[in-house]
DNA sequence: CTGAAAGCGCTTACAG
DNA sequence: CTGAAAGCGCTTACAG
C-alpha cells in the first residue's frame, strides 16, 4: 500500500539515497556491486520513481501531448484518430512516456489547453495535426518554446519539426486511376476549407488532373462530415456538364454518397464513380464498395512519437516522411 | 519563456509564498484584499501550478486513466471506443483533471500499465471496461488500493464503485421487437466469451425470449470482430431448423452479415432478420441499413469520470445506473 | 489573520 | 568512487 521510495532502498542497502539515485539512473559514482544490490532491492520492493518528483527535480513530465480538434459527431466516426492515437501510445509507452489526450472542438480551447498543459508542466511537448491556414498553433508553440512536431504537412515548416505526407503521388495515383477508367469531368470534394492540408489536395489534384489529362477539376467543399459530404454531392450533381467521377477527402463523405445513391438519384459507379482518400471498414461495407486509399496510420503515428521523443532529448528535431497510400481499388470507380 | 512560480507571486505582492499558496487554493487565512491582489497577479503572470509540484506535496497526480483493452484491428473500427474517451475527456478537463490513455491487447500489459501508473504517481484513479471473467483487475486495483470504477456491470461488485446498464431492459426490447415480427428462431451473435457483460447479455436474453415466447436462443461466439461475426454467422445459417433472426452484440459483427449476405447465401431481411447491440454510422450505411440500439456514449462517459473524480475527492464511491439503450429500427429486421 | 519552516521524492552539482 | 546538501514548486501543520 505504502509505496516505497529511494529512501526505503538507501535504508535497505545501507547507502544515501543519491548513491541509489545514480544507481537507479545508470549514471557513475556507483561500485558495480552496489549498483546491482540496489538494483534488486528496488525490483523487490516494486519501486518506480515518482513522476512528479522526478518531474518536479529534472523538468521532465515524461509526457507528451496531443489534442485532437474534431466536431464531436466525427470523433468516434474517422477510424483514423483512434488509430493515431494507437500508433502514438505503443510507442510512447515503449519508451516510458505517457500520452496526454484532450479533444476538442474549437480553436479557443486547443490553444487553452496548450497553454494549460505547458504551464502546469504536464507535458514534455505535443503533436500536432490537421495544421490549419492561418493556424495559430506553431507560433503559440514557439513563443512557449513548447517541442512540438506537426504531423501531415505538405513540407518543411520554419521552426517546427514536420512529418511529411507524399500528397501529390497519391493525388497522381487517384487521378491516374479514374483517367485510365475514361474519365474527364472529375471532381473533389474536400474537407474544411480552414485546412491547410485538405486546400494542399485540391491545389494539387487540379495540377495532376491538368497535367495528366488537361482537365480542370470542380471542387467542392463537404467539411468531412456525413452530411457536409451529401451536401457537396448534391451540388456537384446539379452541375452541367455533370462531373462522372468524384475524389472525397475522407471515407465518411465519400461512404455517404454511396449510401444514399438513390435519394441523390445517381448509379454508381454507372454514372459515377467514388474514390476516398481514406479507408476504413465503411468503405468496405457500403455497396458498392468503396475505392480508397489504404496506409498505416499507427505506423506514421508511431514515427511522430519517435520524432517528437527525440526532439525532446537532443533538442533538434528532425523532418521526415510519412508512410505512402495505397489504392485499393473496389467497385465503386469504374468506365466512364 | 521561465514559467512563473508562486515565488515570483509572493514577491511581486509583497507576502510569503505561503500565503500565496492559500489564496489560490481559496483556504483561509489571506485577507481579502491580499488575495485579490495575489490572484491578479497570478492571473497576470499567467501563473499556473506546477502538477509535479502539486502531485508530490499533496499527493494528487490530478489524473485518471483508462486503459483500453481491444485487438489492435477494433481500435479504430468500434466507434464506442472514442466516444466513451470523449465523453470522459470533456468532463475530466472541466475539473482540471487530465486523462491518460493506454492501448492494449493483452491482459498482462495492462496489468503492467495499472501497477506502473500507480506506483510512479501518474494517476489517482482509473475507469475499468469490459469486465472480464475471472478478471484479475478488480483484485489489483483492491490490493494497490487505486480508486476505480467499474463501467458497464450487470449489477454491484463487491469493494468497487460499479455503474450498471440496463440489460434486461435491453434484452426484452430486442426480443419483443422480433417476436412481435413474429420470429421464434433467434440467434445472439455474442462477443468474446471472457467478457463478463456478453456472457451477462446472452443469459439476459436467453431468459427473456423464454418468458416472451417461450423459446431457446441459439447462442455463437463472435468475437466483436468482422471475420468472427463472418464465421459465427455462417455457423447459425448452417444449422437446422436455421434461426429467422439474430441479435449481434456489436455494429461490427452485425453489418459484416448484411455486407456480405450475398456470399452468405441469405437475403436480409426476407430470410434474416439482423439487428446490432451497438449503433454507429456503419449501421446507417450499410443496405439494409442496421436496427440497433442507440445510446448516448459521451453522456456514460461523462457520469464515470464524475463519479471516479468523487470517489477520489471524498473516498466513497457512489453506484450508478448508465444510461438506457433506445431501438432504432431499420431495413434489417423485417416479418419472419 | 499571517509568516517561517518542514516536507513531498527525486536529481545533481559539490566537496571529500 | 562516495556522501552530505541544496533545490525543484508546491502544501500544510505550526507557532505567533
Amino acid at each position: 500500500m505504502k509505496r516505497p521510495t529511494i529512501i526505503d532502498i538507501a535504508r535497505e542497502v545501507g547507502v544515501s539515497k543519491a548513491a541509489v539515485s545514480y544507481a537507479l539512473n545508470g549514471k557513475g559514482g556507483v561500485s558495480p556491486e552496489t549498483r546491482e544490490r540496489i538494483l534488486d532491492v528496488a525490483a523487490a520492493l516494486g519501486w518506480r520513481a515518482s513522476t512528479a518528483a522526478r518531474a518536479l527535480s529534472s523538468d521532465r513530465a515524461a509526457s507528451v501531448g496531443v489534442v485532437l480538434a474534431r466536431p464531436p459527431e466525427l470523433l468516434g466516426t474517422e477510424p483514423f484518430l483512434m488509430r493515431l492515437v494507437a500508433g502514438l501510445e505503443r510507442t510512447l509507452s515503449a519508451y516510458g512516456v505517457s500520452l496526454q489526450l484532450a479533444l476538442t472542438s474549437d480553436t479557443e480551447t486547443e490553444l487553452a489547453t496548450y497553454r494549460q498543459w505547458w504551464a502546469e508542466r504536464r507535458i514534455d511537448g505535443v503533436v500536432l495535426t490537421d495544421l490549419r491556414t492561418a493556424d495559430p498553433r506553431p507560433g503559440l508553440v514557439r513563443e512557449l518554446g513548447v517541442p512540438a512536431v506537426l504531423f501531415g504537412t505538405a513540407g518543411p515548416v520554419p521552426g517546427i519539426t514536420a512529418l511529411r505526407s507524399d500528397d501529390e503521388r497519391t493525388a497522381r495515383s487517384a487521378v491516374a486511376h479514374l483517367v485510365e477508367l475514361g474519365h474527364r469531368r472529375i471532381a473533389h470534394v474536400q474537407g474544411p476549407d480552414n485546412l491547410r492540408h485538405t486546400l494542399r489536395r485540391a491545389a494539387v489534384l487540379g495540377d495532376t488532373a491538368h497535367e495528366l489529362a488537361g482537365i480542370e477539376l470542380h471542387r467542392e467543399v463537404g467539411g468531412y462530415t456525413e452530411d457536409g459530404g451529401l451536401r457537396a454531392t448534391r451540388r456537384l450533381l446539379a452541375a452541367r456538364p455533370r462531373p462522372t467521377a468524384v475524389i472525397y477527402d475522407n471515407d465518411v463523405m465519400a461512404v455517404a454518397a454511396v449510401a444514399h445513391a438513390d435519394e441523390l438519384g445517381v448509379r454508381i459507379p454507372a454514372e459515377l464513380s467514388v474514390l476516398a482518400w481514406e479507408d476504413s471498414m465503411l468503405c468496405r461495407v457500403v455497396r458498392p464498395a468503396v475505392t480508397a486509399f489504404d496506409h498505416d496510420v499507427t505506423a506514421d503515428g508511431a514515427q511522430a512519437a519517435r520524432v517528437l521523443l527525440e526532439l525532446i532529448e537532443t533538442g533538434v528535431g528532425v523532418d521526415g516522411d510519412l508512410g505512402d497510400r495505397t489504392l485499393v481499388v473496389r467497385s465503386s470507380t469504374g468506365p466512364a
